[in-house]
RNA sequence: GCGGUCAUAGCUCAGUUGGUUAGAGCACAAGAUUGUGGAUCUUGGGGUCGCGGGUUCGAAUCCCGUUGGCCGCCCCA
């Protein structure tokens, strides 16, 4: 059996982990749907410009790609983004504003396997797109956060730290940086968190030794955790950052009003690479810090133009399925047994499995989930696996019963049983089920 | 791409200084058991000891290579 295995880093779904994975997707999809949010989906090879266009030329070596039979130069999806900018720039101008969508997909990234990153991948994703102003963040944060508690996770287990790259520029352009060196602090930023000190080694090659009072002036706006003190740190510092503070009020507001506080921290060590993020950024962690980040997204208000369609705002996130996995079963909240039938038919012999037949389909045409063994068996056996496979209820028909002109129904977990008319069957069965 | 570490049954593992036909528990299957529950007992199927080469009379064991897993670095859209 070892002639044949999967490729690196890719993963196989048994009935057990695919029921596990079917409960993540049911939940994330529920909760998108009770915000209003659409679901889309988009082929899983693209152009491998598409990419290109995005996140530059060496992209590539992250990406599985390769050409194809009609010599075009395609890749398995890293992401959703560009796929989906294109979807609404295609359309921008016909879909009712604001657009609000989600996916669940399947993702392709050449990258080393690491605890909680595997070569392909699930994300939810969901952005909105057509709303310049923080009331699409005030959405998206609160779908982030709803779709981690509908699982039951709360705010002793994570929390969303929330950024502004706007903030930052506006905040070193008022210390007197241009835009270079700008850049090269939020490098610096990034790392801050990892490296310490070290972390300014970049800019300091790049651009000479920063300046130790502009230097502390950053890191101490580093610290900053509270809007209070941001109001503090940059009041009288010029109209754009008043203006953007204005935002931030109105941002954490909306969470505070829809009972998201104690979940959301002001934090601005988080940059999200140097990507095309241009405005509000978060991403969500575990409180205890020992696993990758479990979701992150941001404001990309160019993205769609750069992409070929029209200048149109957009925020969004995406939550990966292996760190989130990872922490539901940390956290005991990853349920084992999804998957039961209702009833399960223990049958006498060949003349009764005829006689429980015409039973097992009607209830199977009701919706119920039926079950009972393909080869006659002991009764003993048929029992035995009628309490193994977690159905509430055993139809039994055997000799006697058929003799009698009934049907006997045993209640698995109380142990009872009463008979019933061949015709009461499908209704008894019914009541039982529906009164749990 | 780099470094560390590991690889024996579906799973968890044992396997002595290199020595007969490689073991256990769990799981799976059959029987005891053609009329009532997750038990017990008996039995069974299942292994190219990751793969390839080398040393040796003899390799799961020692050596080299390789593939894959895990952990870390780079990266993380």
């Amino acid at each position: 059996m070892a002639t044949f295995q999967t490729l690196p880093g890719f993963r196989e779904f048994y009935p057990e982990d695919l029921a596990r994975r079917n409960h993540v997707f049911r939940l994330w999809r529920q909760t998108a749907v009770a915000y209003g949010f659409a679901e889309y989906d988009a082929p899983v090879l693209e152009p491998l410009d598409l990419y290109k266009a995005k996140s530059g030329e060496e992209i590539e070596a992250q990406l599985f790609s390769f050409t194809d039979k009609g010599g075009r130069e395609v890749a398995l999806r890293p992401e959703m983004t560009p796929t989906v900018c294109r979807l609404v720039g295609a359309r921008a101008n016909a879909l009712k504003r604001p657009i609000k969508w989600f996916s669940i997909a399947e993702f392709y990234r050449y990258e080393r396997m690491q605890k909680g990153r595997g070569r392909c991948f699930n994300q939810f994703n969901a952005d909105i797109f057509g709303e310049p102003g923080p009331e699409a963040e005030i959405e998206l944060v609160a779908l982030l956060i709803q779709c981690l508690c509908a699982f039951g996770l709360n705010e002793q287990d994570f929390y969303v730290r929330l950024s502004d790259r706007n903030l930052w520029f506006y905040y070193l352009e008022a210390l007197g940086l241009d835009e270079p060196r700008i850049r090269g602090v939020l490098g610096a930023v990034d790392r801050y968190e990892k490296y310490g000190d070290d972390a300014f080694k970049g800019y300091t090659e790049q651009f000479g030794a920063l300046d130790a009072v502009l230097k502390d002036r950053i890191l101490a706006f580093l610290q900053i955790k509270s809007l209070e003190a941001l109001e503090h740190t940059l009041a009288s510092l010029g109209d754009k950052l008043t203006a953007r503070l204005a935002d931030w009020r109105k941002l954490l507001g909306g969470l505070e009003a829809m009972g998201f506080a104690p979940y959301v921290t002001v934090d601005l060590g988080v940059v999200r690479g140097l990507a095309y993020y241009t405005g509000f950024v978060f991403e969500a962690f575990d409180r205890k810090g020992e696993l990758r980040a479990l979701a992150g997204g941001g404001r990309y208000d160019d993205l769609v133009q750069k992409l070929g369609g029209p200048a149109l705002p957009a925020v969004g996130f995406a939550i990966g399925d292996m760190t989130f996995a990872l922490l539901l079963e940390q956290r005991g909240l990853m349920p084992t047994l999804v998957t039961a039938p209702d009833v399960y038919c223990v049958i006498g012999g060949p003349a009764e499995r005829l006689a429980a037949f015409a039973d097992i389909q009607a209830l199977r045409a009701m919706g119920f989930r039926v079950d009972y063994p393909l080869k006659d068996s002991a009764f003993g056996k048929q029992f035995k696996a009628a309490a193994e496979s977690g159905a509430k209820l055993a139809l039994i028909y055997g000799t006697d019963e058929l003799a009698k002109g009934i049907v006997k129904i045993r209640d698995l977990k109380d142990r009872t049983e009463h008979e019933v008319r061949p015709g009461d069957v499908c209704s008894v069965v019914r009541d039982f089920i529906s009164a749990g």
